[in-house]
DNA sequence: TGGATGTATGGGAGCGCTCTTACAACGTTG
DNA sequence: CAACGTTGTAAGAGCGCTCCCATACATCCA
């Protein structure tokens, strides 16, 4: 009562009770005296008690709080502007948040960072990892399991290991792509890929590329793209050198299509007229564009939720083995194609 | 060792020293034997201990994480899609990493979570709170501030309180593109505003207002958004209506001006040879959009680090003076104007 | 040479909480 | 009526750390 906020002491003082029953009241309330609750209830609204988290946390071993990583080679902190970023931290969140867990915000892009995040998880400080990875050659994951910091990871993790993830079945989502370009009667179709060595890039692509084999059409002109904007508008230009007749497009995310629509449009050809243009994501940038992108829906608010729900199963019962969960992609068709 | 990470205790016996001395010498290493020091890291390592940052913050006060904030009247977690949240969380971030700080994202968009974020910080568990307000009515700047949690607000409050803040200059930026316009010969000119419940919005907008009475033309037909490009899409289509011929539009943000210039392309007007677009903010859509927008820079990342800034300053010496800073924005002139 | 100063280390309290243990008071049962 | 749960409460240990204070010893000037 003198400084600093009233403790478990203070209402216990006000109350003419042990600490012990103070705090049973404060959590389980387990074989308390109804009567006696009520009193240690008015002592607390009394002092205005709060219970000290970190002191709980020293006991309980649990902080309430888990890392959301985003572990990336390169770039820093621009990754925020990505829309996809954007849409897992909100997944991430709105899943949290109605478990009174809260994301503690990380950033792991030099091996300095990727230290700092490992300690960070092993003095305790959260109690698992949601781990945003762009690239399979990440150790973070690995790191991770070694320390024994529970882990739940977006998109499954370079090499095979032990741990949990979800992730998208790409394959399935580049065939898609391919599928409708083919039946929208498009005969001169490209790609531009995400970067090759990422292997969500990669999936899309071979599955892109096997379904059109499947249709009769055994090379696909590919351009390798970054998943930018600039590198998707740079990958078209060489396109439509390799490949001037062009009538159909599918480019591994929403970002490179946008740009793809743009470059097309101004060498003077119409979308989906004269080109058809399918994206990927099915991000913000999909519903700005002019037309409105043909796209292959990735579910990331539902997958980021997923993650953080199988973070917090492993924390409920730890031991337990990793688990995974693959999501379906889904075609939505608007304008462009 | 035998369970559990290692502790101080298990580092000092294999040094053979006391747990004090071992403290010193992972803190502040302050009057400890040089020798001694040696021996002491070599046991650190050998054990591979690593501080418990909760059993340190119980007696510090400090847990070396701040609250992110996100305090808005609705629409939930889709404010991560907005690229003006991605920027922030950037610039702060970057700031925050430097000092071994770390945000942890709240949202605060109910009267029940803004309780749990003002709890969260009474606690303890965060050292101070970051917030980015989007509404004036915002009960949690005041809640915060009563609470007596450091706390630094992105924008300035909406009524008048001894509350540190970052802002812009915002009716300086009004009337940059004002004068921009003006200058560029437009004579029909009319105005997409933000939110007019939101002070940036009517600060953009008197802005703007002033400098085209100055410019002599006391009326500016304006029509009003949320920020969002269907809005602005709109917003336009209503501006087009009361005011077919006109020649020069700005909108208060680069969302609603991208949807201004594919209204406007729809409606067979070229950006900007018939129609000029001024957006505001310059950030991602300004340049994903074609032409690429002219438009008011706002230095989002440097003012969240700014807002960062403050918050640790404040936090390294109590009991200060609120502080303000207020930055200039800065006409970006690209191809739309 | 002796007290005063300074420096390096250990001991121990205590941060606010949870949880185990001990115990008191009260039935319940053969 | 003795023996035994059952239930409600208090007492106290201890989570891992920091920091104050006491102690031991070296150093210095008068």
């Amino acid at each position: 009562m003198s400084k600093g906020a009233p403790t478990l002491e203070d209402v216990a003082r006000v109350a003419g009770v042990s600490r012990a029953t103070v705090s049973r009241v404060v959590n389980g309330t387990r074989n308390v005296d109804p009567e006696l609750q009520e009193t240690v209830r008015n002592a607390i609204e009394q002092t205005g008690y709060t219970p000290n988290r970190v002191a709980r946390s020293l006991v309980t071993r649990r902080t309430g709080t888990v890392a959301l990583v985003i572990s990336g080679a390169g770039g820093g902190s621009d990754v925020f502007t990505d829309p996809f970023f954007g849409r897992v931290t909100a997944g991430v969140v709105d899943f949290l948040r109605l478990r009174s867990v809260h994301p503690v915000l990380m950033l792991a892009d030099s091996d300095h960072a990727r230290t700092e995040v490992v300690e960070f998880l092993r003095q305790g400080s959260a109690d698992g990892a949601l781990l945003v990875s762009t690239h399979p050659a990440d150790p973070l994951p690995a790191r991770l399991l070694q320390a024994g910091v529970p882990s739940v990871l977006y998109a499954r993790p370079g090499r095979p290991m032990p741990i949990s993830y979800v992730d998208l079945d790409h394959r399935a989502g580049g065939r898609m792509a391919a599928d409708h370009l083919v039946a929208a009667g498009r005969y001169n179709i490209a790609t531009i890929s995400g970067p090759l060595d990422v292997l969500a890039s990669q999936d899309r692509h071979a599955g892109f590329r096997d379904a059109m084999a499947r249709h009769g059409f055994p090379y696909v002109p590919t351009a390798e793209g970054g998943f930018t904007a600039e590198s998707g508008a740079s990958a078209m230009q060489r396109l439509l050198v390799e490949c001037p007749d062009v009538d159909g497009v599918f480019a591994a995310n929403d970002l490179m299509a946008q740009a793809a629509v743009e470059v097309l449009r101004a060498h003077g050809l119409r979308v989906p007229d004269d080109v058809a243009v399918v994206g990927f994501d099915d991000s913000a940038p999909a519903l700005a564009s002019r037309p409105q992108l043909t796209t292959v829906r990735q579910p990331v608010e539902d997958m980021a939720a997923k993650m953080a729900d199988l973070l917090l199963a492993s924390l409920e019962e730890p031991g337990q083995r990793p688990r995974s969960a693959i999501f379906e992609p889904e075609l939505v068709v608007r304008a462009s194609a």
